[in-house]
DNA sequence: ATAAAAAATGACAACGCTGTCAATTTATAT
DNA sequence: ATATAAATTGACAGCGTTGTCATTTTTTAT
């Protein structure tokens, strides 16, 4: 039924070696050859079977996703940009959810990849912001690329690509005092996440920029949830604040807290955007979902993803190269939910 | 390193073919050779190389999870209970998310499939519902399991999960006319899912049951989604409407509706649930993160997928056994947003 | 106890591919 | 033209498992 590398072989009439290194694009093949082949190779509609390569070959075909789900949107994403990746490369997808807090989950994921002898591994926070992690899994000489917060890529162990939170905050902020707003407050996510620092700092360096004086009182501790969004507003907002220190703008570290931001201003009769501005963080279809919608920061999780997974194949290919990075900047979304001071 | 098949062979002294016919669960293996086997297996930790099964087989060891995203909380769930039943089994998953509009999508799925080898599918809504596409994969000679909504299997070409939506809404309208709740609106999703038809005929036949009449100014046609519910409310509550056809409840298809419809329902100064009760269906991580939170009905997703991925498997294992059905009933969880009729 | 039938076991090829290494062809230098 | 080096190609084993079929052992019937 299925065409096999005998059959593409015989057709263009060379060893199944050769097709072999056609299909790898491995070096010592003439130019006429190597037409030859891949014209049979169309011709039969030739794909090489997963299993066999797999299993005759040292290296395999396989990667696998590893994450700890944070928000299903942004895994839901992750998955589709590394699978289509993977579509072109002729590799296979694993997933692999598990909980990052689980005692031995090292352990337990490298028994996995060796198990299913796996090539490679995609990793997104927390699992990317794990040394410890990255280093047990690359002395394996498994291949991993991580996608991260921050500009430049902590070491070189491996490829990494970097999503540029600091900038994006940066310009939230700036759009948000553009509109005249001086008293921002900055609700955080988890302080145990690098996008949670990098925002911060994207939004100090707005502020200093500007030269208006940080306070701290607008600054809230928090998590990425919505009710953190929800008690960091009533905080900010509350009758015990000084008039003089409501905060006429909110920047909230992602859109679930800005979610819970806004729905708390609707429970103090606060009017979006007239009386205070909030802003959220990631485009997550929950920033679509609230009234007024929000103002957010957008970054191509599909298109990180594959490019991510093309970073990891292409390690994967060809032993000796350099460990490339690659960085994004997500972009401004303006919309409803931020408006000139009044 | 990885301990194989003739590792076990040696150690428990038998040849490999014995050792094969154990760890497949085959017949003629007498008791005492079978615990020899096994205890082989169980010390040198060996787990059977997918890759040389699924290249020596006639059989595969691999399935696939073909959806449409109808949404990321649903996917990630399915995903985790499958991948708990495929990591029991000894089974591989590999995720295959796709545009159920595409015009040639039958194809391109059958396509993928064969080149994988992959043993049978997991199918959830729209593709479970799809008797056409069900019908061509079975000929294939490949496995399908169902998830979808309703109470009985709709025919025998392959097990079925099914939910039973009907009673579980049945028993939300039930949970609304028992706070004394008479004026009861339906707020519908989109009509072309299964569910949505259930859910409305659970809401019927509570209507009928306690002798309520039914009046279809209170029947909302909408689509699965946050707008929806909002747009929904304001019809239903809307001036326009006589005092005396206002609901004083509403029973909203999911989640994303009734978060929508909650929304709307502040905007136009409504209590909940004082003046209005509102419930959704999924129970969905949405309908925490609303306030009030969200009486809804509860499925075991996670449950539900390693269940199916299960009938899978086994249809999978033993060809002629015959097809299995299940059926859940999603469980009511009461919450804030319903209260007693003021 | 013996023959026949049934059950248990094993030898070996095959699955489709890659890695190794030897054989052949082509290019280069003399 | 010849010797040598380099590039190209192919033969064949082997990856870890299952399927087929032959062989051996056990059970049952006589």
């Amino acid at each position: 039924m299925k065409a096999t590398i005998n059959d593409v072989a015989k057709l263009s009439g060379v060893s199944i070696k050769t097709v072999s290194r056609v299909i790898n694009n491995e070096p010592s093949v003439r130019q006429l050859t190597r037409e030859k082949v891949q014209t049979a190779v169309k011709e039969l509609n030739y794909q090489p079977n997963l299993a066999a390569r797999n299993l005759a070959g040292t290296k395999s075909f396989t990667i696998a996703y590893v994450y700890d789900n944070p928000n299903a949107y942004y895994i839901i994403d992750m998955q589709e940009g590394i699978l289509s990746s993977c579509r072109q490369q002729g590799f296979e997808l694993l997933i692999n959810p598990c909980d990052s807090q689980q005692e031995n989950i090292t352990e337990e994921i490298i028994n996995t990849i060796k198990h299913a002898r796996v090539a490679g591994l995609v990793l997104t926070p927390p699992f990317s912001e794990r040394p410890e992690f990255v280093k047990r899994i690359t002395e394996l000489d498994i291949k991993v690329v991580r996608i991260m917060s921050g500009d430049v890529a902590p070491d070189d162990l491996s490829p990494c690509v970097m999503v540029n939170d600091r900038d994006a905050a940066q310009t939230i902020t700036q759009h948000l005092i553009d509109l005249g707003h001086q008293k921002i407050a900055f609700i955080a996510g988890g302080a145990e996440h690098m996008s949670t620092i990098e925002r911060y700092k994207g939004y100090r360096q707005a502020l200093k920029d500007n030269h208006i004086n940080f306070n701290k009182n607008l600054v809230i501790e928090g998590e990425y949830s919505f009710e953190s969004g929800v008690n960091g507003a009533k905080q900010l907002m509350s009758e015990g604040v000084s008039k003089s220190n409501l905060p006429t703008a909110i920047f909230s570290c992602n859109d679930e807290i800005a979610a819970g931001a806004l729905f708390a201003a609707r429970l103090m009769n606060i009017n979006i955007p007239e009386q205070l501005s909030i802003a959220g963080f990631e485009n997550s279809p929950f920033s679509r979902q609230t009234w007024p919608k929000l103002t957010t920061a957008n970054q191509p999780n599909k298109q990180i993803a594959q490019d991510a997974a093309n970073l990891l194949i292409s390690q994967i290919r060809k032993q000796k190269q350099k460990i490339e990075t690659s960085q994004y900047v997500p972009q401004l979304v303006v919309r409803d939910s931020t408006g000139q001071r009044s």
